[in-house]
DNA sequence: GGTTTTTCATAAGGAAATCTTATCACAATA
DNA sequence: TATTGTGATAAGATTTCCTTATGAAAAACC
């Protein structure tokens, strides 16, 4: 069965379908004798005759008949596998596994992943969420797909693309409400509440207040767990924090705190999508990105933060390593 | 999907389990270009990639990952093709359909298919119990693969092989038992019970007498349908009958009947195998001819009939047209 | 930082397979 | 007996497939 060919099992199916040499051969597109020969040579393959040629017509023997219904159970799963890559050609299929930041999923999440799986039915989606460093590693070793994180990433081995860029906005007690709106160095006198160790976004905060981030902290910060729990925190009166707009809607929705934005430059970050360099789904991953896009347009339409100073026009980016 | 190889498949799971171009190609033994251009060729034949080269390490994508387990499943079942071809090679596999003349079913079957399914395990064994004309055509159309008759057949699709040649019998009522045994002529004017027209061996019987079988029948001929119909009607004393000896152990078991040889020559029949000189079973009918062949030797090994003569040597054969 | 190594892709030529046309052999039919 | 229909065979052309040799890119090493 060493040399057994996808071309023989057609012949055959057709032959056993026709029963006759020269309307199988024709139905195939080949000439007779090349039918013969390769009927021939399955028969030499397998080791027993298949067909039994009479004078007056072709039919399977006993060996054929149970050896017929294999063969064209064999050409239905091919078929099968042709069609499945017809489906998938411009389709992302199977499994998407992709990756995002904590201070990004909650609130990208929900609009995304009904958008996708809408954009592409089907398809099975598997979202981690973790801190960067790991979502990268994890993208290197092909256990992910992609991975929303803040940008520059600069691993060579990874493509970046930008999604958008939000500006950080304060947040503080709903008293200050209209106070006017610190500077990067008076924030840093004030209790600065932040996430734990290894959120990129700790850094960025940290980065806008200049505060040397090998350095020990400055004060005795508290370290909070998600940005949910800083807000809680402010609403308390434990001190202020910073959060991106796009958690702004959420993350204000029913507590008593007030969104200051900063004068210009404002602070911010990009986000971005990355992927392997080498992986084959870039044009579905670029699909996507326009996805992701789309529902961060749609997240940031609504803007019912209070701006202290006209609008940000190109604010710095933040460091995002880690 | 038009060129999709087999070639290709493997090569596929090779590289698929080793994630190795080289150690795949060296696996499925060729050279490693041979393997990236049947690779690329499948890549390009399915219209989706179905590995990721990194530098470092091939793995599959997405897609791949479904692909691969349908074609292993492709590839499991074109083995289970061989395994099938593998068994089947010298053993008869799947469905036999013997066809047998009713004056010898009941005698040789019970042995046979016991011999048979003992030798060919899982054999599907149909027997069809018909008359010779019927036979020799369900054999000629296919819808049979041999036939046990009497010889001879002359058909030249068909090939014959002698199996045994066996004599006929006359029984008579149990009183007649020592009587001298009456010749041909004798018999004639007896009341001969035969089988209703079509078994050849009603023609064999009255063939024996010197009837000539196109001309009515002598006299008032009571028709049977069976050998054990005749001996029953023997036993009642309607009149005398002949059967061939290997019905006489299983016909005259109870029956107040007896059984008397004919002085030589004594009348006989030759039975014999056919087949449809196409038929790719060949090699298997004269093995299982041989079956036959030891199944009726045992049959015919307690001789039981008290011999009027001494026993034939070489007996004239009977006409079995029909 | 440059060199070596590893790895897959590409190129060119040769071997093997597959196909085509032409022809044969056989048997059924007229 | 001649004719027709059928599959098998033969010889040459074509296509596919494989090998050796080489290239390019990235990783590992010194």
């Amino acid at each position: 069965m060493k040399n057994l060919t996808f071309k023989q099992l057609r012949y055959f199916e057709a032959l056993a379908r026709h029963g006759h040499f020269r309307r199988a051969a024709e139905a195939c597109g080949i000439s007779q004798p090349a039918l013969s020969m390769q009927i021939k040579e399955l028969e030499e393959e397998v080791g027993i005759e298949l067909f039994e040629r009479g004078a007056r017509q072709v039919r399977l023997t006993g060996f054929g008949e149970e050896f017929a219904p294999r063969v064209r159970d064999i050409l239905r799963s091919v078929d099968e596998l042709g069609d499945l890559a017809r489906v998938s050609r411009d389709r992302l299929v199977g499994r998407l596994r992709i990756g995002v930041i904590p201070t990004v999923a909650p609130y990208l999440l929900p609009t995304l992943l009904g958008k996708l799986s809408l954009l592409h039915k089907g398809l099975d989606i598997h979202v981690r969420e973790t801190q960067t460093p790991r979502l990268l590693q994890e993208l290197e070793e092909g256990r992910l797909d992609t991975a929303i994180v803040a940008l520059p990433v600069s691993e060579p081995a990874l493509t970046e693309i930008t999604l958008f860029t939000e500006s950080f906005v304060l947040v503080r007690p709903g008293a200050d409400e209209g106070k006017p709106v610190p500077d990067p160095e008076a924030v840093r006198e004030m209790r600065l509440l932040l996430l734990e160790e290894g959120h990129c976004f700790r850094d960025q905060a940290l980065s806008f207040c200049n505060v040397d981030m090998r350095a020990a902290p400055p004060r005795d910060f508290l370290d909070a767990s998600s940005l949910s729990t800083l807000v809680q925190m402010v609403d308390a009166g434990i001190g202020v924090t910073l959060i991106p707009e796009m958690a702004v809607p959420v993350e204000t929705r029913s507590a008593g705190v007030s969104i200051a934005r900063f004068r210009e430059p404002e602070p911010s970050r990009t986000i971005g999508m990355v992927w392997r360099r080498t992986s084959p789904l870039a044009k579905q991953l670029l699909q996507i990105s326009e996805a992701v896009r789309h529902a961060t347009d749609a997240l940031r339409q609504p803007r019912p933060v209070p701006s202290a100073t006209a609008p940000a026009t190109t604010p710095p980016t933040m460091p995002s390593a880690g």
